[in-house]
RNA sequence: GCGAGAGUGGCGGAACUGGUAGACGCACCGGACUUAGAAUCCGGCGGCUUGUCCGUGGGGGUUCAACUCCCCCCUCUCGCACCA
C-alpha cells in the first residue's frame, strides 16, 4: 500500500473535529499549558513563515498534552487595519467582505495543515462581539485618565492618509508603506502608556530566562530611560527660565552656551527685540521641515543661529549665548540643552565650528591634563571636578549628587528622570478599525458614550475613498447621535484605534472567547493566564509586545483582571522563530520568490511540509528553503510507512518501551531496545528544554535506521519481534508532535486502538540506557593514539591496565615517563607521559 | 557609537555541565535489484604530503584534554541611535 496523505490527512482532520479532540477548559485536576503563536493578519493566504511558526507551536502543544498538561492552543485573525482596507480599494470590494474572506481561505489552508487548535475558540477582532469590549475598556481607561485627548505634532504618513504612533515611524519612513513622514499638528486620543514606563522596565527583571535576550535589550532600549537634573536658566533681561535636562549635572560648570530645539516654544519670545529675528526664524523653518536623517541614516552636519540673546549659567555666573540648533530634539527633555563642549562630543563639535569657549570641568585621573586648545573630541569620562567652584576636588559621580542636592536645595532645579517611551497615540483617521467610543458635544464638550450603549458599531455600508480617506467623519448616519450627557445633538468622534490596541487583549479574551457579558471570566482568566510560551516573529519585540504588556497591567489596575501573582506580564516565555528564507533572502511576492505552502501540500501532505519546517533548522534560526530539502523529509516519511508496512501483523502491537530486557535476547535486540530507550530520552529533552527539533527529529530518523538494519534478524523470534514492535511504537509515538496524521494512521494500522491524541510520552528507563560494550578512547597527552572496547563500568584499574598495554599507547609512550593516567569513566583514558 | 547574536565539510546543521569534531539530512559517488530508468535497500563521503598527520574566523592563554572557558583582534547579521 503506497503512502497517500492526502486521503488520511483528510481522515484523521475529520476524526479530531468529530471527537473534539483539542477543546479545552478549566480543570483542577491538571496542571495548565496556554501555549499561543501570534494570530495572523488575514491577508490572503497563508506562507512558509506562518507554516513554521504554528508547526513550532503545535509540537509544545502536542508535547505538552502528552506530558499530561490541560493545554490551551487557540487561533483568530487580527482583522482590523490598513492592509484590507488598501486591498479592498484596489479590488473593488469591501474591507469587511476582503477580510472575512481571507479568512475562510486561511482557515481552510490552517485546516488542512491539522494544527490542534481549539476551533471553539475563534475570534476575529473585527467583530463587534470582539471590539465591544475594547470599547468598555476604554471608557474605563478615560475615567481613570489613562485615555486623554491632546494636541501635539504627531507623525502623519501621507500615503496612509493617517497618523503613526512612534514605535511605526522607521528612520523617518512609515512602518507600512515606506513615505516619508510628515509632522502636523493634530488632536488625537493617547494612552498614558508612559505612567507605566517604569514599572514596563522593572518586570522585564521577571521575563530573564523565559524571553530571548535580545527582545529585553530592545525594550529597555527603546523605553530609554535617562537619570539626571533639570537645571533652570535664568534668561537675561526676562523673568523666564529655560530649563534644561542633563544626565551630566556634574559638567555645569563646563556649560558655555545654550543650544534650544527649532520647535521651542519659547524661541520667538527669546529672539524678540535682537534684530536677530528673520534670521533665526528662516533657519528654524528649514530645520523644521526637514529630515533630521540623511538617506544614508547618518546624523546631519551640526548647524545652528545665535539667537541674539544670552541666558545664565547659575553656577559660574557666566552668559551664555542661546543658539538654535538643529541637533536638539523638542521631543526629549525640555527642547533645551546645556553646550558642555568638553564633555560632550556634539557640544563639541557645535563649538567648535562655532568657536564658542571649551572649558575643562573634568579630568580623569588617567589622562593627562586636558587642554581644550589641544583637544580633539570631548572627553565624556567620568574623573575629578575642575573649575568648578566649591565643587572642585569631587569625583564627577559624587559631584552629580552634590550637584543635584544643590539645585533642590537652592530651587534651581530638581532631580529628573527622562523616557524616551512616548505616550501611544490610538488614533487612527482610517475607517477599518475599532471606532472610539467617544462623542462631542457642543455643550458639554468631550463625553464618552454609555456603556449600555455599546458595541459603537462600524457600518459596514460605507465605501473607503480611493486615496484611503475614511467615509466616517462623511456619514451622518454614523456620526449623529444624541449626547449621552445632556441628549443633545452632538458628533461621534470618527477616527478609529490603532489595530494594535485589538492585538494587545486578544490571548486574554481566548480564555473566555464567547462571553457575552464581559470580556472574560476572571475565574478563566486567573487559570488561563499568562501564556506559558507565546510564539512568533522578531519584528513585533518592540511594538506588540510592548503594548500588550502594557495592556495588561492596564486592564489589572482597572479591575478587569484579578490583581494576583503571575498576571503582571502576559508572556511568560517567548520563542521569536526566525524568518523562512529563499536563495537568502525573505520570501516576498515582490521579489516572486515565495512558496505556496497550499502547493507543497499538495504534493507532499501537510505531514511532509510541517516536518521539513521543524527539521531544516532550530525554531530561532533564519533557514533557506530548499526544494531538496523537503524532498528529504517525503523520503523518511516515506521510509517509515513501509517500516511499518512491513511490520504490520508481525509484530505484536505492545505499546512504546513496552518490550522488556527478556525480549532482548540477541545482542542486535538488546541494541534496538538500548536505541529505543535512549532516543526517548534524547527527544524528549531536545523538545521539552531547548526547542531543538531538528535534533529530536535526527534522534528518530536514527531509530528508524537502526530498525532497517536489524529487522530481519529480530523477525527470527517472538522476543525479538516485541522489541521491534515496541521500537516501532515508539517511534511513531515521538513523532506524532511532529507529524500527527501519518501517525495516527500508522498506530491504527498496527492494531492499538487507543489514539495518540490520548497517549501520553514514552517514559524511559534508565537501566534500558546502559550498553554492555563500551568503547573506550584512549589518548596521550590528549591526542587521540587508539580506542578499546571494554564492559561498562569495568574497574578502573583494569581499564587503565588494558589502555596502558594498548600496542598504539605503547607506540607513543616509549622512552618517556608515565606522569599520570586520567580517567573519565566509560569515556576515555588519557595517558600524560613525557 | 550603544545593545544582542553568529562565524564548524560542497550545503542545512550536530557535539548537553570541557572528554572520539562533523550526529541527522541534502548533494555527490559506488554496489544490489531491474531489459533499462525511477523508486527502494546497502555502503562511501572534511583536507592532504595517508600520518592515527592537519583541521571548528585569526592570534595568545588556562587545562591531562578546548568548537566549548579567559584575553585580544577580524568578519557578518539584527535592533536602536544627534536621547542631552
Amino acid at each position: 500500500m503506497k503512502y497517500n496523505p492526502h486521503a488520511l490527512e483528510d481522515k484523521w482532520q475529520k476524526f479530531w473535529e468529530q471527537n473534539h479532540s483539542f477543546q479545552c477548559r478549566e480543570e483542577s485536576s491538571r496542571p495548565k499549558y496556554y501555549c499561543l503563536e501570534m494570530f495572523p493578519y488575514p491577508s490572503g493566504k497563508i506562507h512558509m513563515g506562518h507554516v513554521r511558526n504554528y508547526a513550532i507551536a503545535d509540537v509544545v502543544a502536542h508535547f505538552k498534552r502528552m506530558q499530561g498538561f490541560n493545554v490551551l492552543h487557540p487561533i483568530g485573525w487580527d482583522a482590523f487595519g490598513l492592509p484590507a482596507e488598501n486591498a479592498a480599494i484596489q479590488h473593488g470590494t469591501h474591507p469587511a467582505k476582503w477580510t472575512y474572506d481571507n479568512i475562510d481561505h486561511m482557515r481552510s489552508q490552517l485546516k488542512r495543515l491539522g494544527f490542534s487548535y481549539d476551533w471553539s475558540r475563534e475570534i476575529a477582532t473585527c467583530d463587534p462581539e470582539y471590539y465591544r469590549w475594547e470599547q468598555l475598556f476604554f471608557l474605563k481607561f478615560h475615567e481613570r485618565g489613562l485615555l486623554f485627548r491632546k494636541q501635539a505634532p504627531q507623525n502623519w504618513c501621507p500615503r496612509c492618509n493617517t497618523v503613526l504612533a512612534n514605535e511605526q515611524v522607521v528612520e523617518g519612513l512609515c512602518w507600512r508603506c515606506d513615505a516619508v513622514v510628515e509632522q502636523k499638528e493634530l488632536t488625537q486620543w493617547f494612552l498614558r502608556i508612559t505612567d507605566y514606563a517604569q514599572e514596563l522596565l522593572d518586570d522585564l527583571e521577571k521575563l530573564e530566562g523565559g524571553w530571548p535576550e535580545r527582545v529585553i535589550a530592545m525594550q529597555r532600549n527603546w523605553m530609554g530611560k535617562s537619570v539626571g537634573a533639570e537645571i533652570r536658566f535664568g534668561i537675561e533681561r526676562s523673568d523666564k527660565f529655560l530649563p534644561v535636562f542633563t544626565t551630566r549635572q556634574d559638567t555645569v560648570f563646563g556649560a558655555t552656551f545654550m543650544s534650544i530645539a527649532p520647535a521651542h516654544p519659547l524661541l520667538d519670545e527669546i529672539t524678540a527685540g535682537t534684530g536677530r529675528e528673520a534670521e533665526v526664524a528662516e533657519f528654524a523653518a528649514r530645520i523644521r521641515k526637514s529630515d533630521p536623517k540623511e538617506p544614508d541614516g547618518e546624523a546631519q552636519e551640526k548647524e545652528g543661529v545665535f539667537t541674539g540673546r544670552h541666558c545664565i549659567n547659575p553656577f559660574s555666573g557666566e552668559r551664555m549665548p542661546i543658539w538654535v540648533a538643529n541637533f536638539v530634539l523638542s521631543g526629549y527633555g525640555t527642547g533645551a540643552v546645556m553646550g558642555v563642549p568638553a564633555h560632550d562630543q556634539r557640544d563639541f563639535e557645535f563649538a567648535k565650528k562655532y568657536s564658542l569657549p571649551i572649558r575643562v570641568v573634568v579630568q580623569p585621573a588617567h589622562l593627562a591634563p586636558l587642554d581644550p586648545v589641544l583637544m580633539t573630541q570631548a572627553e565624556t569620562e567620568a574623573g575629578l571636578m575642575v573649575n568648578s567652584g566649591e565643587f572642585s576636588g569631587l569625583h564627577s559621580e559624587e559631584g552629580k549628587v552634590r550637584i543635584a542636592d544643590f539645585l533642590e536645595a537652592e530651587g534651581l532645579g530638581k532631580r529628573s528622570v527622562n523616557w524616551r517611551l512616548r505616550d501611544w497615540n490610538v488614533s487612527r483617521q482610517r475607517y477599518w478599525g475599532t471606532p472610539i467610543p467617544m462623542v462631542y458635544c457642543e455643550k458639554c464638550g468631550v463625553v464618552p458614550e454609555k456603556e449600555e450603549n455599546l458595541p459603537i458599531r462600524l457600518p459596514r455600508d460605507l465605501a473607503v475613498h480611493p486615496d484611503g480617506r475614511s467615509p466616517l467623519p462623511e456619514s451622518p448616519a454614523f456620526y449623529e447621535c444624541p449626547c449621552p450627557k445632556c441628549g443633545g445633538k452632538a458628533r461621534r468622534e470618527t477616527d478609529t484605534f490603532d489595530t494594535f490596541v485589538e492585538s494587545s487583549w486578544y490571548f486574554a479574551r481566548y480564555t473566555d472567547p464567547v462571553n457575552a457579558e464581559a470580556p472574560f471570566d476572571k475565574e478563566k482568566i486567573a487559570y488561563w493566564m499568562p501564556v506559558d510560551q507565546y510564539i512568533g516573529g522578531v519584528e513585533h519585540a518592540i511594538l506588540h509586545l510592548l503594548y500588550a504588556r502594557f495592556f495588561i497591567k492596564a486592564l489589572r489596575d482597572s479591575g478587569f483582571i484579578p490583581k494576583l501573582s503571575g498576571m503582571d506580564e502576559p508572556f511568560a516565555n517567548l520563542l521569536t522563530q526566525g524568518m523562512v528564507l529563499k536563495s537568502g533572502s525573505k520570501m516576498s511576492k515582490s521579489k516572486g520568490n515565495t512558496v505556496d505552502p497550499s502547493e507543497m501540500i499538495d504534493k507532499y501532505g501537510a505531514d511532509t511540509v510541517r516536518l521539513f519546517c521543524l527539521f531544516a533548522a532550530p525554531p530561532e534560526r533564519d533557514f533557506d528553503w530548499a526544494d531538496s530539502g523537503i524532498e528529504g523529509a517525503y523520503r523518511f516519511i516515506n521510509r517509515i510507512w513501509r517500516l511499518a508496512l512491513e511490520l504490520a501483523g508481525k509484530v505484536p502491537a505492545i505499546d512504546a518501551c513496552a518490550a522488556s530486557p527478556a525480549d532482548a535476547a540477541s545482542p542486535k535486540a538488546r541494541a534496538l531496545r538500548q536505541k529505543e530507550h535512549a532516543t526517548v530520552k534524547k527527544a524528549g529533552e531536545d523538545i521539552s528544554g531547548r526547542f531543538q527539533f531538528n535534533t529530536a527529529i535526527a534522534s528518530v530518523m536514527e531509530l528508524v535506521n537502526l530498525m532497517y538494519l536489524v529487522k530481519d534478524e529480530l523477525l527470527a523470534d517472538e522476543g525479538g519481534k516485541r522489541v521491534l514492535g515496541s521500537s516501532l511504537f515508539t517511534a511513531i509515538t515521538l513523532l506524532f508532535p511532529f507529524t500527527p496524521h501519518i501517525c495516527e494512521e500508522l498506530r491504527e494500522l498496527l492494531g492499538s486502538p487507543l489514539p495518540l491524541t490520548e497517549r501520553v510520552w514514552p517514559v524511559y528507563s534508565e537501566k534500558a540506557l546502559g550498553a554492555e560494550k563500551i568503547t573506550i578512547v584512549l589518548q596521550v597527552n590528549g591526542k587521540l593514539r587508539g580506542k578499546i572496547e571494554m564492559p561498562a563500568d569495568e574497574d578502573e584499574e583494569i581499564v587503565k591496565r588494558a589502555a596502558l598495554d594498548d600496542p598504539h599507547v605503547q607506540k607513543h609512550i616509549q622512552g618517556l615517563d608515565v606522569r599520570k593516567v586520567v580517567y573519565v569513566r566509560d569515556k576515555l583514558i588519557n595517558v600524560v607521559a613525557g
